[in-house]
DNA sequence: GAGTGGTCTAGACCACGGG
DNA sequence: CCGTGGTCTAGACCACTCG
């Protein structure tokens, strides 16, 4: 890192291979290799077999999102927190889901809406969609006790998801929930979460005006 | 994972010492080891010595985001990027950037203004401050040919950042550069970039309505 | 004190892909 | 072909921290 900054290896320049960096260490290779494919992860080096290992010309920026309960996020605000489901229903997947979540049509899915608050003030409301079959128990879960967030993250193993990050005007509904005006600028997530191929849930957290997320590079 | 994810090993469980496993699995203690660093280092398993190693119980979803130089952003869409300088100027640092980017009162700053366009629509409005101590060449260098964005990323490495999300209603400023009516939410990302303990580049993108960040999980 | 994970070493075999 | 990185092995020493 520190050639690097220097420019002694500049950016698109090959640098001496895991032997030669090895030898002038006066290290093991497998050092040499775990410290080479870190900032290969990182995005600050391209490494190929036989061609070697270059400085990036355009190094990816990568920004880690830690995305916690959101619990977790309002307790770290040094907040209470506490969660009021407002509405629960069973409800045929609507056609936009249908294809999002990769469902049959006409199945059924659990319908939530829920406000998480940070000192009883609106901190986010959360409009959630939980397909049963990937969340068995979800039925009988007291979500009202504990949230369908932190219930899902304690019993229904996710692999994957898809996240998106965006701006919104307050809907109606997200208005009357955070107590705003309709139309305000709101932070909002979209959170799609697969176990294997089948849907778990899809959910959209609309944050209260002022909410900023933040990470490092 | 399977196992995880099968609730062999439950959440809250420790799992087997990295000298089992190995014998298990008839291999080496240190290919466990990598394993479970990396399972360690996506949050869902924590480690301790001597403590050992426990599922975690509330996995943290940690999702990571490549944030591109804006060129390719727009290239990746598919369109025809563009970029116009709209302000360059030397100013002296207002008093918000003095305290958050750690610069002496009365120091002079690079201020940028400009716009990137995708099929020669607005895309994101850039307003930037450079620090020129920590950016030297930025003074002759042709910005409205190649972005400072760009010309940062090739010619002054950083070795951290900060980065926030948010949603603003568009500022006067930047409904004139969007083409939007004033207060329309935008997607906003504010970025402060260090190499190492002084501030290269304080930079806030208000992007066009309906953008949407995504990343995986 | 003792068992855990963290890290390194020296060596090996292999996949890949440029020349 | 053959040099590169990717990965594994067997062994070692150490830091940490629980009991």
């Amino acid at each position: 890192m520190r050639r690097i900054r220097a420019r002694i290896w500049a950016p698109g320049d090959i640098i001496p291979s895991e032997l030669d960096l090895a030898r002038e260490f006066s290290c093991a290779r497998g050092t040499i290799n775990r410290a080479l494919t870190e900032l290969a992860e990182a995005g600050i080096l391209e490494r190929r077999r036989r061609a070697g290992t270059r400085v990036s010309l355009s190094p990816v920026h990568r920004a880690t999102l830690d995305i916690p309960v959101i619990r977790r996020e309002i307790e770290a605000l040094g907040a209470r927190y506490r969660h009021r489901l407002l509405a629960r229903a069973q409800e045929t997947a609507p056609e936009h889901l249908v294809a999002g979540m990769n469902l049959a049509r006409g199945k059924t899915l659990l319908h939530l809406k829920a406000l998480h608050l940070a000192n009883d003030r609106p901190f986010v409301y959360e409009d959630r969609w939980i397909n049963p079959e990937s969340a068995p128990g979800i039925d009988t879960a007291p979500l009202d006790a504990i949230s369908a967030n932190e219930w899902l993250v304690r019993n229904a193993p996710i692999s994957r998801g898809d996240i998106a990050f965006f701006a919104a005007g307050a809907t109606t509904e997200d208005a009357a929930a955070l107590n705003v005006v309709p139309q305000t600028p709101l932070f909002v997530i979209e959170r799609l979460t697969w176990a294997d191929s089948s849907a778990v849930t899809r959910v959209r957290l609309a944050y209260r005006p002022g909410y900023r997320m933040t990470a490092d590079i």
